[in-house]
DNA sequence: AACTATTTATAAGA
DNA sequence: TTCTTATAAATAGTT
């Protein structure tokens, strides 16, 4: 899934998906009652807000429960580029597992032909040895990868730990409102323009 | 549409669509280039929040525009949401790798099989014996990997729960999720609720 | 948590 | 933009 190219069909997207993404935040508060807040910067840097009961009601509940302890720990965070490369070798695995899941099923053509007609295994042709060849690739690439998981998970925990050590504190529900009447009572101008 | 009353049944939904609300956000920020923020209370009052490039970022903006008063929390930003998307991936890689191992041990049934019916035992030559010793490195290699990938995985969510003791779901991969095409994008959310 | 039948969302075209 | 529709995805219900 990639940044769509083409300006007009991107500005289709976005409508369709923002309308559905508040369709989807409506029905999960009235399923389940829960109280939701959406703020969505358009490409074009235009606000849309979605709010239940209100925005600003679930902001400040957010806020106050954020501001209070936040005695800043300004810490250089784990590394985005660090994240980065770490997809990329995800990446690069999953379709070595891909591939390998696809060779799988040609070896079990294979297995049932050499079976049927009653020749040599397999695995025993020169062929195959391509196949181990890739195999010994992955497994290489899958130990590189367990390293890096590590490394991430590690600092995460550090970091985690530093920084959210004081999330104890409850806070009481604000004013509730009724969903029911329908999507257009609860989409939220926020006064400038949006919605 | 109406609130689930079951309990149970309401924590369910609640989960699935919290997830499926968040997914969504996601594919629109990555089609669209548009920045998300969302914060969700739980029914039990839980908070949950995405943000793309993080919530702050996003509530800022939103609060420049509309004049309103804020103090300024500047939370560190960066690995717990990649984390958490690192997590899913994680777990869908890990899904692969389980099912190419039962592929591994069918293949070793197989081979059983055939060497029952062959006249000639797979042992008896060099080369095959070379195939059957990287076919079990690759096996260990895997088995290994799961290993690690699991306790990573549990530290993970042990050191979330002691700090986000609020979060009532572990961190794992939908089935749908796509690794082809997901990767590229990354989000930073402040950690408060990271999904 | 996994599965699947069903519903819903969405992309593309008009 | 709205409508249509084929396809893809999300979800409810079930095991």
């Amino acid at each position: 899934m990639v940044k769509i190219k083409k300006e007009s069909h991107r500005q289709v997207t976005f409508s369709k998906r923002r309308a559905g993404l508040f369709k989807k935040a409506s029905e999960l508060c009235t399923l389940c009652g829960a109280e939701i807040g959406i703020i969505v910067f358009s490409p074009a840097k235009k606000p849309f807000s979605f709010g239940h009961p209100s925005v600003e009601s679930v902001l400040d509940r957010y806020m106050s429960r954020n501001n209070m302890s936040l005695v800043q720990t300004q810490q250089p965070q784990g590394s985005p580029a660090a994240s980065c490369e770490l997809n990329m070798q995800l990446t690069h695995i999953l379709s070595e597992v891909e591939e390998e899941k696809k060779k799988g099923q040609a070896m079990e053509e294979m297995r049932k032909d050499s079976v049927r007609r009653s020749t040599i295994n397999w695995w025993e042709k020169p062929v195959e040895e391509m196949n181990l060849v890739q195999l010994q690739e992955m497994k290489y690439a899958l130990e590189e990868l367990r390293k890096t998981v590590v490394t991430n998970m590690a600092s995460f925990n550090e970091a985690k730990d530093d920084v959210f050590g004081f999330l104890d504190n409850k806070v009481t529900a604000p004013p509730y409102m009724n969903m029911s009447s329908g999507l257009s009572s609860i989409y939220y101008a926020n006064g400038n323009g949006c919605f």
